[in-house]
DNA sequence: ATGACGGTAGCATACCGA
């Protein structure tokens, strides 16, 4: 059973790239986030055509997720419970394969930042930290299901040094600030473990390179986008991979494909 | 520190992003 996540920057601009994807790799199980689409604009029926049931939480213009998969999809919670958020950021469901009940959701964690015109406005860090805290919580209550669980998604947290080109220079960041990362810690204490870094140590498993000036060619990324599995889907773990090709292929999205194969 | 680049809304530019 092959499940990925993508950060497709928005879905309808991203359909040819996608649709190439889909056919290469004919993942079981794909979450994708900021498809920048409301239920009516989602292009459906293009991924039905292309084997894939569909279900999302959608959003005019920002955020939103999807769960696209070649089996049934059961959706068990859309947004964080008890949470009051105005943005489409979290999508979870049960999907049978092959005979084993998988529960996955599609994560879409805040970025943190503030704008640019108001360098000192915390409000959007606030907002990320507590948006982590209701996301613990749920974890917390999904660390008791005795099946596999994914969490995967962006989560817009680079953990440690060996996850961006230069780390010096987001030291201050929100996606690298000490508190936003032990937060991060603090979900993989619930039971979950990091699918990328328990097979591969040594290499950085970038997922995420800026359109602008040379990122890409020279490597300046970040591993920002994940896929956590509870011992249930550990124990199953066969390999995980960062698919380059659909960054590197035509109208990309700034963010890649994170893969797992589970056995 | 800023803007590069790309997407959306919507028609000129503002907002968002990592």
């Amino acid at each position: 059973m092959k499940i990925a996540t993508y950060n497709v920057n928005s879905v309808n601009a991203r359909m040819e790239n996608l649709l190439r994807w889909l056919a290469a790799q004919q993942p079981d199980v794909a979450l994708l986030q900021e498809i920048k689409s409301t239920y009516e604009n989602f292009p459906a029926f293009e991924l039905r055509a292309a084997g894939y049931n569909v279900e999302i939480l959608g959003q005019k213009s920002y955020n939103g997720v999807a769960i696209l998969s070649r089996h049934k999809i059961k959706v068990t919670q859309q947004g964080l419970p008890e949470f009051e958020d105005e943005n489409a950021r979290y999508l979870e469901a049960e999907i049978a394969v092959n005979g084993m009940v998988y529960k996955a959701a599609s994560i879409y964690l805040p970025n943190g930042n503030p704008p640019y015109n108001k360098p000192d406005d915390d409000s959007k860090l606030c907002y990320k930290l507590k948006w982590m805290d209701a996301f613990c919580r749920r974890a917390a209550v999904l660390a008791e299901e005795r099946q596999p669980v994914i969490l995967g998604g962006d989560f817009n947290v680079i953990m440690t040094d060996n996850d961006v080109y230069d780390p010096a220079a987001f030291r201050s960041n929100a996606l690298f600030l000490p508190e936003v990362v032990r937060k991060l810690k603090a979900f993989s204490y619930l039971g979950y473990y990091d699918a990328f870094r328990i097979l591969h140590q040594k290499e950085n498993g970038y997922t995420f390179w800026d359109y602008t000036g040379a990122a890409l060619r020279n490597d300046m990324g970040m591993r920002i986008d994940y896929l956590w599995l509870n011992a249930y889907a550990v124990d199953r773990l066969e390999s995980c991979r960062v698919d380059k090709t659909p960054r590197l292929s035509d109208k990309p999205s700034d963010h890649t494909v994170l893969e797992v194969v589970l056995r």
